[in-house]
DNA sequence: TTAAAAATTGACGACGCGTCACGGATCGTT
DNA sequence: AACGATCCGTGACGCGTCGTCAATTTTTAA
């Protein structure tokens, strides 16, 4: 294990001791809090529960966090973070309507299939209730999709609709679709991302069937 | 027995005296709640806050509800009482899609925009994080639409598509653009729905154009 | 009129909240 | 190395809310 005893500097630390611990102690909080919120939902959560799952002091947490709901921020953000990239660099390649909103789907659908534990511990606390935080990143992320819209009816990619409302009906559809997808047993993101783009493409009639696999038309 | 016929009851109380006063706090009770709810939002809200709204005792609250998520769920169970039987009028009159779809969408958004300072209420804690409770008798709610759609598909209204992921994406577009919808200075539910029923009819090429200056009149 | 039943009241112990004075650990300097 | 200066972890503290419960008041039924 020791072997920076035997070379000097294998760069033990990067960072000077304060900064070390400081990322660490944050990142202790956060994974205690993914655990804790897994366990207890976040409506029952205190910050006590949290501090208790970690070798801090009560007070410590306050020199990192604000509040639970702080924390809970931070990390969906680590989420938002991880997708908007992906989603931003599809939507980019885009040539035709029909890759814009397909590979959005895709990319959407298929985070949420991997992550789904994740996305459950962020969207259900306890009971029926179900949560969503739009923090300053994931509201960005929603703008982001609406500037692509914007820039693709300049384009002439897309017909001049109005991009707010058809950028927060691709949130409607992709949240709650995943969420649904994610409750099956199977759960098929290929299946979920085509069943929205044809409805986005075409509307209800080019929707594929239900029962059988279906002569497919929908992505490009 | 005599004394009923010499004094007949000319009803002042139709229900006793006890039933009285309980319906009477209880609205006491979630008249208060959604009075302070709409001042501090939802999480900040204590049942403290609420009993204090009201010159009930502390313990009389919890004769009535177990505690404020109770409450909430209360008046949220409201509003979905309100508008069920509405929406399900409009849907079982529809005999084409276009109808089933477009009356849908007005029924809704013309709801929220009503209602728009309940629904912001119910929806808008403090801060960033919004809000959004499946109570049982919205997920009933829910759980009709897709009946009713199942229905469609067998009369043959509809084709025979995934009835679980339509449901979920009206109710998403739905939520989400009747949201930005309330958010908008001017608040147009007819527009509103109007577009939320193109794209389900016809998919996004079929998208009422939004109104802006025509430097150019390109092809539709 | 009176006793049983039901509902209200507010005080109580438990607990979570956010703060802050204290003290140990880390840093920069000589 | 040694030594202040600074940073930051610590846990006890005062405050407020929680849900409960015995006492009390109100309503009902006899």
């Amino acid at each position: 294990m020791d072997s920076s005893l035997l070379k000097p500097i294998a760069r033990p630390e990067p960072l000077g001791k304060r900064e070390q611990t400081k990322v660490q102690n944050r990142e202790l909080i956060l994974e205690a809090a993914r655990k804790v919120f897994a366990e207890l939902g976040f409506g029952a959560t205190t910050v006590r529960d949290i501090i208790r799952a970690t070798p801090l002091a009560s007070g410590t947490f306050y020199n990192y966090f604000k509040s639970k709901e702080e924390v809970f921020q931070a990390i969906q953000d680590d989420v938002a973070l991880a997708i908007r990239p992906r989603l931003r660099d599809e939507r980019r390649k885009a040539k035709t309507v029909e890759e814009f909103i397909s590979s959005t789907f895709r990319t959407f659908m298929e985070f949420v299939a991997e992550d789904h534990m994740t996305v459950r511990t962020i969207r259900h606390t306890a009971d029926t209730t179900r949560f969503r935080v739009d923090t300053p990143e994931v509201v960005a992320g929603f703008e982001e999709l609406r500037e692509d819209i914007e820039k693709a009816i300049q384009d002439g990619l897309f017909p001049p609709i109005d991009a707010d409302y058809l950028m927060a009906s691709l949130v409607g559809v992709a949240f709650e679709v995943g969420e649904r997808m994610v409750q099956r047993e199977k759960r098929d993101p290929v299946a979920a991302a085509s069943f929205a783009t044809a409805l986005f493409i075409g509307g209800i009639r080019t929707l594929p069937n239900a029962d059988r696999p279906a002569a497919e038309t929908g992505t490009a």
